[in-house]
DNA sequence: AGGGCACACGATCACGTTACCAAGCGGGGC
DNA sequence: GCCCCGCTTGGTAACGTGATCGTGTGCCCT
């Protein structure tokens, strides 16, 4: 007992036997198991649970980067994982991240609305916040990004440039993120009463399809003039067809392209862009809010959703 | 008993009895407490603790998906934190990772040589492996990028270009990796009989210092025409700078630019640039492979180093 | 019938920690 | 001198789990 409460601030201690105990935990190299602290304590573990779709994507790193800087400055830590959009795997975290006992989770749904979130099991138990994508049937407080007004945004600005024929870049069967972008971008179209070729949609996930499709796509007859690209990934391999055209084909129109997310260097590649883009990091620092609102029981017992706001630029 | 056969297994537990087991599982929501479970088994946790000193940057979120991949392949999953080149933020999370009886851990020291490390404290009690900078004093396994080959590979290919006068950009006190790609581009100098220009060490840290400093330096006079970049930040602020250069003086030479670590889309600015890159999902991958050999115990007892080949690409 | 054996299941304890309680000691007020 | 109080210190139990062992049951072989 002396040497726990020495461990734990040295209340009641004597100051001289405090400085023994400290000793002598140097010398055998000595730390407190956290794990049987929490056995006993049923104190809660200090952990944050966090899964993403796609650890390697930068939009992801600044995201997690958000959600640590504000569980550091609550001394909590993060358990990250990576849930390649798959499903199983997604459950797979979830139920080790349970058995950790972790504190919250803030979880960036598995794509096809087939995330196992939607069963219940995990998310009745713990604090949650759903970051980017909601699930249906799980009601909890969700961060997500105005991708409805954000869309519309950048496809009437192309439509104002005189853009008519826009094609579709991104997995809308897939990524219930993108499905919404779709939304925004055919209901500016109607409500400028265009229509959509669904011969441009592409159903794209990465910059290489994207290139791919973007490439073919102006290879062909009647081409678009303008691209709708959905995420960073599908712009950079937009970006990179589009500059392949511009240069085998010197003097011709240059496909314009509107990208949700900001991609780094974009601005300079001589290519209209209008990029619909967001802070990934104040998302994130948004989401780790909410959990900690919510686990300081600060908040109120209605879900709450927060919607964030989405800037259009044009380079 | 009946209940923790069961949920491990079922191994002499009657069929019957485990659905009856299972469901009451369900029903009240029951996880298996790994807190327990460690305490008593003194089994591993299944843990890795990472640290890493900028997760917002893209380079070290690559970095960090190459360790969750081979991390999930063997089972484990990594707690993840952000030292921000704070050395007592490190120890904070050493101190953390070790109460929490991670299995390992796989560290990017904190700047400055501070690196707790050095004390040896932690180290001593469980695998290590460091990642991309060694820490004087610390012998554990250890992949790193070969900082000075790459660094005179790359300036010998601008000096081949014919630059003579070359700017450096890094933060050589702050951070050993820009120590040791100094040291290689300085060798590659020395060795075609070049001097450096002392006045042209910009210590800059992130792309707006050195975009700044780039700036500043094409204004003044007797400017250099090339830049030694020794991050993907500082390319990205040199990138901008250039560009902004070649804007405003048209018809003027572009400056070159040599950079260490890739950076997307660069390669379509029409900036003269020479890449030295290499993989850092590669490097984590690395990294985590070798902490699991020798949590295997197939590691030799000796500490290895490797270093990760960098090549040089121009665009 | 008796012995042996495989299987099913629960009682007990230990893992490292801290809450709670009890005991010892010294000082101050009466 | 006596009592009470506060500080210090250690004994004990309990957190949820699983290893070990003992007991009970049913089956097969002789």
């Amino acid at each position: 007992m002396t040497v726990s409460r020495t461990m734990s601030g040295g209340r009641n201690v004597r100051p001289e036997v405090q400085v023994r105990v400290r000793a002598a935990a140097d010398q055998l190299g000595y730390r407190p198991n956290q794990s049987a602290r929490n056995t006993r304590l049923r104190r809660p573990t200090g952990l944050i649970g966090v899964a993403v779709t796609n650890l390697g994507n930068p939009y992801y790193g600044q995201f997690a980067l958000g959600i640590e800087d504000v569980a550091a400055q609550n001394g909590r830590h993060i358990l990250i994982g990576n849930t390649r959009e798959d499903p199983s795997r997604e459950r797979e975290l979830l139920d080790d991240f349970a058995g950790r006992q972790v504190e919250g989770l803030i979880i960036v749904p598995a794509g096809n609305g087939l995330s196992v979130l939607g069963e219940g099991q995990v998310t009745s138990s713990m604090p949650l916040v759903l970051a980017t994508r909601a699930v249906q049937g799980v009601r909890s407080d969700t961060v997500l990004v105005d991708d409805v007004g954000g869309a519309v945004a950048g496809t009437t600005a192309l439509i104002d440039d005189g853009h008519s024929r826009v094609a579709f870049l991104g997995d809308i069967s897939g990524i219930p993120t993108a499905r919404r972008r779709f939304e925004g971008f055919n209901s500016a179209l109607d409500a400028r009463g265009l229509g959509f070729d669904e011969s441009l949609l592409y159903s794209v996930r990465d910059a290489d399809s994207a290139l791919q499709a973007v490439a073919g796509s102006l290879g062909g007859h009647n081409p678009p003039t303008a691209f709708f690209s959905t995420n960073n990934r599908t712009t950079v391999g937009a970006l990179r067809a589009v500059w392949n055209h511009r240069r085998n084909h010197p003097g011709l129109e240059v496909p314009a392209i509107a990208s949700f997310d900001d991609v780094e260097l974009a601005d300079l590649l001589d290519v209209p862009l209008t990029v619909m883009s967001h802070d990934p990091r104040a998302l994130g620092a948004q989401a780790a809010r909410m959990l900690f609102e919510r686990l300081a029981g600060d908040a109120p017992s209605e879900p709450r959703t927060i919607s964030m706001p989405v800037t259009v630029q044009r380079y």
